[in-house]
DNA sequence: TATTGTTATACTCTATAACTATA
DNA sequence: TATAGTTATAGAGTATAACAATA
């Protein structure tokens, strides 16, 4: 037993290489339609729920309102987003995609299915089902909720 | 069969998700001992081979020489690392932890052995048998080399 | 000319905190 | 006072390219 033990015997280090990998390779996908990993994943849960308020989406995606609106700011400039004040409360605000927003995710949606594709492509579907399984009984055993974005 | 699929369809999803836990859980540990998750594998690496150049260095975490140079600075500046000139040759460095940083690996090390136990004990051992062979294997199949960082 | 390494610049992500406007 | 949101600042990681020194 080594006094100090080698990096590769810890399963968290093969986890972060794969990971790294698979998020890098989606990244230069997303990259060609001008969008980074985080605006993708911003994109896609207005997708689902328009009209959001910041501090929701906040929320959702385990990042701060200041971080939720630097990367508005940029969506918004790239012509994906829109911004509109909510006329009960003078506070609030809410958030919808463009026409060009909602355009773009089904694109974006197809890069991640292919990238997910071609990466796990090369485990067998009992070695990829397993895989799966294990991720998501460990998300569920640590309790974990947020959308990861980098 | 959904035009757009959700973002959970895709095992590198849950994959993200999951290291991005157990990478900040790492990165909180770490930090009690003032080095980040990038700072403690470059140091790792030179607990293994002393004077390595800075262009080996860069190889094997699969930076660029750039990021390695500004990596190495921060490390001198908190008395962990060494830079040295070649006698043989005068455009190359090699690199060497100082004491300090010698006396830092194991401690690193133990912190690291904590946060992997901790992490990945609410599966059985089967499971994290089995999702640690499966990671291995992709990587494997997919080529990986280099250390992961982020 | 090619190579080693550093330095400069820039961009993304992240967090904290100061700030504005409204409740 | 408390809340919603923005903006400012700073640090970490990354990449590209300009640069200096040496081969």
């Amino acid at each position: 037993m080594a006094e100090v033990s080698d990096l590769t015997v810890h399963t968290g280090y093969w986890l972060r290489m794969v990971s790294n990998a698979v998020s890098q390779d989606f990244a230069r996908r997303a990259a060609t339609e001008d969008v980074t990993v985080a605006e993708w994943t911003f994109l896609r849960a207005l997708y689902d729920a328009e009209g959001m308020a910041p501090s929701a989406l906040a929320d959702r995606m385990g990042m701060t309102r200041g971080a939720i609106s630097k990367l508005a700011e940029r969506l918004i400039e790239k012509g994906l987003l829109a911004r509109a004040s909510n006329p009960d409360d003078g506070r609030a605000h809410s958030l919808s995609l463009t026409a060009a927003g909602r355009q773009k995710v089904p694109v974006l949606a197809a890069l991640a299915d292919h990238n997910d594709a071609d990466y796990f492509g090369v485990l067998s579907t009992d070695e990829r089902a397993t895989l799966d399984h294990l991720l998501r009984t460990l998300a569920d055993r640590r309790g974990l909720k947020t959308v990861p974005v980098d």
